[in-house]
DNA sequence: CCATGAATTGTTAGCGCTCACAATAACCTC
DNA sequence: GAGGTTATTGTGAGCGCTAACAATTCATGG
């Protein structure tokens, strides 16, 4: 097997064969104009004989660029870091770098701190935070590295450079949906206060309440799960027939919870209760009744923060605060409206 | 900021700095023993002065190790992958690896082939292919590269070193369940014909089946998705009072559409038809009704996989066709037995 | 107080590559 | 065909680090 061989060729030894020199062999690899066809040729066929491949390591040290990005996420079994993560990849590799990955289990700013020194270790040349937390976002603030670094979800305050999606908007639309609906007010099961979008959509649903004259009842409290959906669920039922018609739910995990509560609590939706999430998971389609959500376009979100870091990497642009803003879309499904499209449907 | 700074300070800096040579520079980094405790700490001090970082590619020309390994996955948004991940990043990087990653939209054997280029590229030691459809399993087998690759998911039967999660034992877990629970017999939603994973499910509830001398019915196919689950989940409504009782269905995605078709159906889970589905996602207990299913342990298969990965790359084993089985384990809810555990009990 | 070996530090030589520049070959133009 | 381009190839240096070896210092015992 030939990762068992001594010592890979290295450009001298393609160079021996092909009859040039090593130089010669780095401008056909580099694509360098100035080659003639015949000698191109002949160092291709060399390389392809020998097996050759550049080394990246040599190639790095030369060159002071490693071609490597950093990822620093947390969560990322859940749908929406999972699918940044994807499309963050996806977007470095089309721009030739590789994507090193750190998975925290928990991102505050020892491991942060941790992840970002693991990373620089590795020679990444600049480094992308999915920190939705807010600790992580301050602590990020302070930690200086001797790279650039792009935050993604700690909202557009943010001390560094970031691009977000506009969860108040995303709020907005979905509160706007259920006032429009005739729901003469709309309860809120927020996420962690601790996390940045929670802050921003519960922000956006009491701003789309107080523009339409409407004061806000208490928002009660999750932690993104179904479970602490279902908790919250319970409560809600028990205010059904007292004012209470219409739940935005921070995201759709929980938006799971609180309608198995209110079914099991003899709530219909959405006749007697309209829900609407926040994310539009896969499931969210398939729930029971599916539900109206709003969509945050993660391959966006990848690609422009890929765009950014690189931007800085290269100096392009004047390394202050940038903050990109990404819009969210309204999916309108049967928790909302019982005549909303159906599983199957098209779109 | 320190990123724009000319050029990052050099070993010999540093030695300069601290009135050494920089093999003691680097003897301290390397925490070599014969190095004086006041030189040591002078070197320290100087190190931290300067905010010195020891430049990697330097270090990997010279040592010919870069200390990174690749992944190579699809599919990362589903929660199994994402878990593996998760798992294979955690385990590498506690024993000092830093992993890149390539998530592929589909993996066959032109991008696999690319994608195996690109980590090469950046210089991998060795690689990990979550490749749960068998084609990806096949090509595998045929690209050799100059490093070692490890397999998850392949199945074992397989020409490359792989790890997996025994499919078969999870299927007649939950075959097995049913038919103690006294249904007469077993329908099944497979998964995609072209996953090996899927394939070993159907296989391991048909062996479970005849093995209590029960003639298994056709199974239905689906693709994983819950739309394809609600298909079938119709059809399957169809077969109540003509002998269907009870459904392994493939994975829980497929199994949400299912229960939703046969909720519209009118047919009520458990007490018509008991469901069990595989995988164990986060919101399987909060399905209607919470789901039994078969759990994998992601984690143990992220650690084993490294292991064998870094075993081969030591040569510390046979580069031989190995494979490691890991268990899964049943998980009862109340979509096969009414009184099972509730959201919120603990466990 | 010098020999002896151990502990500590320094020197030199690359790792495989790209860059800057030098050298040569090929092609014009008048 | 001299003089000047321009295209093509080669040479030498050095990126920042570690490994091997050489040199120095230090402790210790006789």
């Amino acid at each position: 097997m030939r990762h068992l061989q001594l010592r890979p060729p290295t450009m001298a030894d393609v160079a021996r064969v092909a009859g040039v020199s090593h130089q010669t062999v780095s401008r056909v690899l580099a694509d360098h104009p100035n080659v003639r066809k015949e000698t191109r040729a002949k160092v291709l066929r060399a390389i392809e004989e020998m097996g050759y491949r550049r080394n990246s390591s040599a190639r790095a040290l030369v060159t002071r660029r490693t071609r490597t990005l950093g990822v620093v996420a947390s969560n990322t079994t859940l749908y929406g870091p999972a699918s940044t993560l994807f499309a963050l990849e996806e977007a470095a590799r089309a721009e030739g770098y590789t994507v090193s990955t750190v998975n925290l289990r928990k991102l505050v700013v020892d491991t942060l701190s941790e992840a970002l020194d693991h990373l620089g270790e590795g020679g990444v040349e600049g480094v992308i935070v999915l920190a939705p937390q807010r600790s992580a976002a301050e602590a990020l603030a302070e930690l200086r590295r001797p790279y650039p670094v792009v935050a993604v979800g700690t909202g557009s305050g943010a001390q560094i450079p970031s691009v977000n999606v506009d969860q108040h908007l995303g709020a907005r639309l979905a509160t706007g949906h259920l006032l429009a609906a005739g729901h003469a007010t709309v309860w809120h099961l927020a996420g962690p206060e601790d996390w940045q979008e929670a802050v921003d959509r519960t922000v956006g649903w009491r701003t789309a309440l107080e523009a339409a004259g409407i004061e806000p009842p208490a928002p009660l409290q999750g932690d993104w799960s179904p479970l602490s959906g279902y908790r919250a669920g319970q409560e809600l039922a028990g205010w059904v027939g007292r004012g209470l018609t219409a739940v935005f739910v921070a995201n759709d995990q929980m938006a799971l919870g609180v309608l198995r509560a209110l079914r099991e609590a003899g709530v219909r939706t959405p006749q007697d209760v309209a829900v609407v999430g926040f994310d539009d998971i896969p499931e969210s389609e398939f729930f029971a009744p599916p539900l109206t959500t709003v969509r945050q376009d993660f391959a966006e979100v990848g690609k422009r923060s890929i765009s950014l870091l690189l931007d800085l990497i290269e100096g392009r642009s004047p390394s202050g605060v940038e903050g990109v803003q990404i819009e969210p879309q309204l999916v309108v499904r049967a928790s909302t409206f019982p005549h909303s499209p159906q599983p199957g449907d098209p779109g």
